[in-house]
DNA sequence: TTTTGTAAATCAATCGTTTGATTTACTTTG
DNA sequence: CAAAGTAAATCAAACGATTGATTTACAAAA
């Protein structure tokens, strides 16, 4: 029952500048044992994935994992931190001065939407950060400050300039909230929607038409508290 | 790694009636197991939950495991299923006929928000299930056959009804999809909301507030739903 | 005595990790 | 060019620890 911590030695492979005698296929098993690692841990998480099954289904042998990565935690951590990207990345598809709401909105569920029809690598990826989120093994809290966290307050300026506020309030985050519920639905619910409709999840087409209707759930919901704030303002002027 | 599966024999305590000759403390240690094996499978995982921590934790003997529950999958079985009621139970709340959209929907946030003010038992028997859904051994299968799915048609109905339709179509679908999104988001996202907005997330008043906008929202991506199916027909209409 | 429950000891299996030796690829030396 | 040397990379084997499960012995209630 031991907790995730970074290597404490640059390993050889992990050197910035290679010496000068290195092998030519080297690093080539380090790949292999990298998306091996991805699929096992998001396959069976990360206390039920022995390091035996990870070499075996890399090819490689056993004493490689802490060759290239020091121990196992080590090894996850790469897994989980090196083939993607955070969701800061994503962060420019909707934060645009420029853009509209709807365009804004647009873009954040495209982000959302996208990786979904990408290959089985990507899905093994997205399926590990969602194991983080329910068993945190420290990576996780990482993950919250360095791109969740700014992800949100993207979202809560782009509401905050809609709504021509000074500064958000509690109900901007209220919002925001729901407004990446229904993307991230897409991910927590997606077992469930493959169970109930597979033909609403799956192909390109029908995930475009589902991004459409996120939108138009969002802009309604962004109208919705635009009139409840308006409504309250009122108020607050007749009392005054 | 291996499997949940179900106990083979039926155990003494899991019988329906108790035998004759009983002692007086019996099933004590057994009600202190099971409320330990939730805390523990809610926190670490089945994978990383020992049966000894467990039995320390309860301050029970190990061998009582084997003798209550036969092993430590039937122990977990009967964390995951016995202190809790099925997502079905909410289902009256806003599944009768007579409710209106807003009455409905209010029902059915209630049933999402309401777990959130209880005490510690409930919250880890949530965080359990939540589990279940990354990591399924096989209980989630089940749960959602019987839980959700249920539950999923029966808000199917109440919006199939409101729009006054025939039959229901992929966008009620994807409607209850949005719909349900952001009650389960209070779930998977509360984590990263203590984290961002405690004071949204954890006294009654807050989440009373909560369930208010929640309501709020779905009722207006309920109406765009709305006003979108008005113009499509319209667009038929012109077509014919 | 018989049944029921508890406690301690023990089991084989598997876990992550380490070891020492060997192989491979490359550089240097002659 | 060829031989020698070197560091990187790989390997089978085994380690100590821990796992879930079982067995054994014993105490308490019926």
């Amino acid at each position: 029952m031991q907790t995730i911590r970074p290597p404490k030695k640059p390993l050889a492979a992990a050197a910035t500048t290679r010496t000068a005698t290195a092998r030519a296929d080297a690093e080539e098993p380090r790949q292999r044992l990298l998306t091996a690692a991805v699929q096992c841990f998001a396959e069976h998480g990360y206390a039920k994935t022995s390091t035996r099954s990870i070499a075996e289904l890399a090819g490689a042998n056993i004493s490689a994992i802490s060759y290239y990565f020091g121990d196992k935690a080590g090894l996850y951590r790469a897994a989980f931190t090196e083939p993607m990207g955070t969701p800061k990345d994503d962060i420019p598809l909707f934060d645009g001065p420029q853009l509209s709401i709807d365009e804004a909105l647009r873009g954040l569920y495209s982000g959302f939407i996208e990786p979904l029809k990408q290959n089985k690598l990507v899905q093994q990826c997205i399926r590990l950060h969602m194991r983080e989120m329910v068993e945190p093994t420290g990576l996780w809290q990482e993950e919250v400050q360095q791109g969740v966290m700014p992800y949100h307050a993207a979202l809560v300026k782009v509401l905050t300039r809609h709504y021509q506020l000074r500064t958000p309030d509690d109900d901007i985050d209220r919002l925001v909230m729901a407004i990446v519920a229904l993307g991230v639905h897409m991910y927590v619910g997606r077992d469930i929607a493959l169970q109930l409709h597979p033909h609403l999840v799956t192909t390109a087409k029908a995930l475009d038409v589902m991004a459409d209707r996120l939108v138009m759930y969002a802009r309604a919901m962004v109208d919705a508290e635009g009139t409840r704030r308006a409504a309250g303002a009122k108020t607050v002027a007749k009392k005054k």
